[in-house]
RNA sequence: GGCGGCGUAGCCAAGUGGUAAGGCAGAGGUCUGCAAAACCUCCAUUCAGCGGUUCAAAUCCGCUCGCCGCCUCCA
């Protein structure tokens, strides 16, 4: 049993071997700061904090990278429209982004590397891109001269005469060739600038992340990931920029590309103006709600966003922690009475074992969250089926195989990077228990604990006397302070949640 | 025009040669003073269509239809 991953470079799902046993070393193409991140830049982080969680998960010491573009015409653009220099804009925006991302769940990888701070590497590897004669000048402007690259458009799987075939847009007569791109831009007045042996200007796009992820990670690290769009020409370019430069190949091991998020069969895109930002969704949806919706599709297939589509993964996760909320109450509340069969208990047993292997065999199929997901409902059901039996037979046996099943679930829910909520009562209770008990019980409480055991407790006797008034009036006042009371035949369920 | 991908139930979706996971919705049931839940059971003879290869095809091959992406900044 192996991880296997596909490769965009090979076109093929390969074993997973990194450069190092036992480390893998992993870059993912970062937001250009101009904006809040929308659901689509979303996808992309959650997929890939998702395999950074599991590699670490398999017992890989991994190194994340992951690159913040803090120069770019489109932040020009930006400063200059909201009014702000462009280092305002670039970190504005990067604090949004990493509100965002943490709101989102997703952990940060180790280094953050950002553009601005490398311009010097950048220069110093244009200048041996020129050196070696695969880079030439032109009137303060650098560009990369692709035909002497041998093995361009080796990741987007094309040739350099179908690129030109569908050429769409004005090419600069300077350049040698159409496909040539900038390395170095030459920046007119008031644009951000830096010196460089070929007059002020500014790095390219492309050279940034050649640079900076071989400069953390080193030439041949394991992977390189993001968004299918940027195969080409983003990637390619770094792929030429970085071989070129080092001698040597390759830039990289396995490449990985997420699929797109569409709205209504279009994709999702800044340029289109259709774009749906984190923050919004947020503000309707919890974190998880928005993470398992990700994670119910494959990685490099399109996702289609709707209402529709996110309101039934909510109820979907609500199973998930419905069952553990069942068995913290069942383990919390219940006396032990008489005994499930021993088949069914060594049956459930079985299978709290088998489980994780069988996630692991999901994951491990370049990283299928969306089987991963069918693994942990499966397990949902079977749990489900032995608290039925474990509600009517509590035994030590039950118990002792209920609290493994529960951190079975929490631990490979975990691995998705999925939170589940802990509903039980915990933390601070509201100070208004203290003033409902005296009012109801008619007595003074010094411990908010002490109170609403009483409240609860007054609200079972007005049932068993069927003082349906009284019983339902303590219920409602809960209600209004936090509390939501569900009568089961175990008795009365509480569960707590801060206003 | 070139390159790549997709089409599985009402909806979302896994499955790439061995006889259709899972979730949502729906129907029935259990529980229940009420309420709100929750849980269980059922729900595709069939995988866009047509042909072919095979003992065996959603899976491989060919053709047809439909949809999408990349080729320009984009995750």
């Amino acid at each position: 049993m192996s991880l296997k991953v596909y490769n965009t470079l090979t076109r093929k799902k390969e074993e997973f071997v990194p450069r190092d046993k036992g480390k893998v070393s992993m870059y993912v193409c970062g937001p250009t700061v101009y904006n809040y991140i929308h659901i689509g830049n979303a996808r992309c982080y959650v997929a890939f904090d998702v395999i950074y969680r599991y590699l670490k998960y398999r017992g890989y010491d991994v190194v994340y990278v992951r690159n913040l573009t803090d120069v770019d015409d489109k932040i020009i653009n930006r400063a200059n429209k909201e009014g702000l220099s462009t280092k305002e804009i670039a970190e504005k925006y990067i604090e949004a982004f990493h509100e965002d991302t943490k709101n989102i769940g997703n952990e940060s990888p180790q280094i953050e590397p950002r553009a601005t701070e490398h311009i010097n590497d950048m220069i110093k590897t244009i200048k041996c891109l020129i050196e070696n004669g695969f880079a030439y000048e032109i009137d303060g402007d650098v560009f990369f001269e692709v035909q002497k690259f041998d093995n361009y458009g080796k990741l987007s799987g094309r040739t350099l005469e179908e690129m030109r075939a569908g050429e769409r847009v004005d090419v600069d007569e300077r350049k040698r060739y159409p496909m040539d791109f900038a390395l170095w831009k030459s920046s007119k007045p008031g644009e951000p600038s830096w010196d460089s042996p070929w007059g002020k200007g500014r790095p390219g796009w492309h050279i940034e992340c050649s640079v900076m992820s071989s400069k953390y990670l080193g030439m041949g690290f394991d992977i390189h990931g993001g968004g299918h769009d940027l195969i080409f020409p983003h990637h390619e370019n770094e792929i030429a920029q970085a071989e070129a430069s080092a001698g040597k190949a390759p830039f990289v091991k396995y490449w990985l590309h997420n699929g797109f998020v569409n709205i209504s069969d279009e994709k999702m895109a800044k340029s289109l103006g259709n774009v749906i930002l984190v923050r919004e969704i947020l503000k309707e949806y919890e974190p998880n709600v928005l993470r398992m919706f990700f994670l119910s599709t494959h990685y490099r297939s399109p996702i289609s966003y709707s209402k529709g589509n996110l309101d039934s993964v909510a109820v979907a996760l609500e199973r998930i922690e419905n069952t553990i909320q069942r068995i913290d109450y069942l383990l919390y509340k219940s006396e032990e009475i008489a005994g499930t069969s021993a088949s069914e208990i060594e049956e459930f047993r079985e299978i709290i074992e088998g489980v994780e292997e069988k996630f692991i065999d999901a994951m491990d199929d370049d990283f299928n969250t969306a089987s991963a997901l069918g693994v942990i409902f499966d397990f949902v059901k079977e749990t489900n089926l032995f608290l039925e039996e474990s509600q009517k037979n509590l035994s030590k046996k039950n118990r002792d195989l209920l609290r493994p099943a529960r951190d079975k679930l929490v631990k490979l829910t975990g691995v998705l990077g999925i939170k589940l909520r802990e509903k039980e009562i915990a933390g601070e209770l509201p100070d208004e228990l203290l003033d409902l008990a005296k009012n109801i019980v008619g007595q003074e409480f010094g411990e908010k604990d002490a109170a609403l055991s009483a409240l609860t407790g007054a609200r079972e006797k007005a049932r068993e006397e069927r003082d349906w008034v009284k019983a339902d009036l303590i219920r409602n006042k809960l209600a209004s302070i936090g509390f939501a009371l569900k009568d089961t035949p175990q008795g009365c369920q509480i569960t707590f949640e801060r206003k």
